[in-house]
DNA sequence: TGATATTGGTTGCATTTGTAACTATCAATC
DNA sequence: GATTGATAGTTACAAATGCAACCAATATCA
């Protein structure tokens, strides 16, 4: 009979992954809240939107794994403060392309700044191999985990 | 002057590890709310009890780092559930030690089998090499990320 | 002894989130 | 071209969360 107070906590793959989520968003997530009273799936817009250019909500929601009514809220509150605005498409009316303003590309631009910035301290303490080994992981966990 | 939409969010430590956590807890999450009604903070609470016996509050706070409201309100939904009981201690009254009763231990067990199981088909996909490089990395990044 | 600060834990309130139901547009089928 | 079914996006309501204020017990120190 095993003993299930053999179980480790601190190896439990889920448990690790969320502490370290946490962990490392937290200093960004200071930073953009304060600066742009941004929130996460906000910010998470605002990326996709300047990093791949234009995009429908629906798209974002596929490429981020986020729901639609977070995405909504998010787009509504992001409009409000002039971050992006939508063109409805001819084609379907039941798109809308989003696309940010120059406040929101300035934005934008700031926070990848300082992305990078708290992603190089974040990943200084590893060497190559080892940032290799572990974004390779992670991917693999973000593809598999979802369907399993 | 560099472009920022050369920026890889792909590659952004944060991103990555919060969509690896979410997605890795999804299937386990599942079930202890299906089975147990258990929400996040509850099964970490009957996991430290179960893994490292009685404690009070506070201690689980400090090793898991979640907030005393959060730990407090887990605690009643537990308590109310029958999963676990409370002790105030003689020596200082502001101490509650927590520990599980019979239905929470048996709760537990079956949470770690699951657990147990999850975690093997997660880790089952990458080599001894790199679980140790992404274990050694995540407890690096919770133990530095914090006060960073 | 009594005033003040600290600590463990709870509660109230505002904000966020998840779920489901909804609107509007388009596609398919008859 | 009317009916049924998807699909993009919004909204309403309940549950979860974060923050600050709170209570009670203890520690500190005049």
């Amino acid at each position: 009979m095993t003993e299930k107070t053999d179980f480790d906590l601190q190896q439990f793959m889920p448990y690790l992954l969320n502490r370290a989520a946490e962990a490392s968003s937290l200093d960004f997530q200071r930073y953009y809240k304060a600066r742009y009273g941004m929130q996460r799936t906000e910010w998470r817009v605002v990326f996709h939107l300047g990093r791949y250019g234009d995009l429908t909500a629906k798209e974002i929601c596929t490429r981020a794994s986020i729901h639609k009514t977070k995405v909504s809220r998010a787009v509504a509150a992001l409009e409000r403060r002039r971050f992006l605005t939508r063109h409805p498409y001819q084609d379907d009316r039941r798109h809308e392309l989003l696309s940010l303003t120059r406040v929101g590309k300035a934005a934008f631009d700031d926070l990848v700044e300082e992305a990078q910035r708290f992603d190089d301290a974040l990943m200084g303490a590893f060497n190559v191999t080892e940032r290799d080994i572990l974004r390779r992981c992670l991917r693999h966990i973000i593809n598999t985990g979802q369907g399993g």
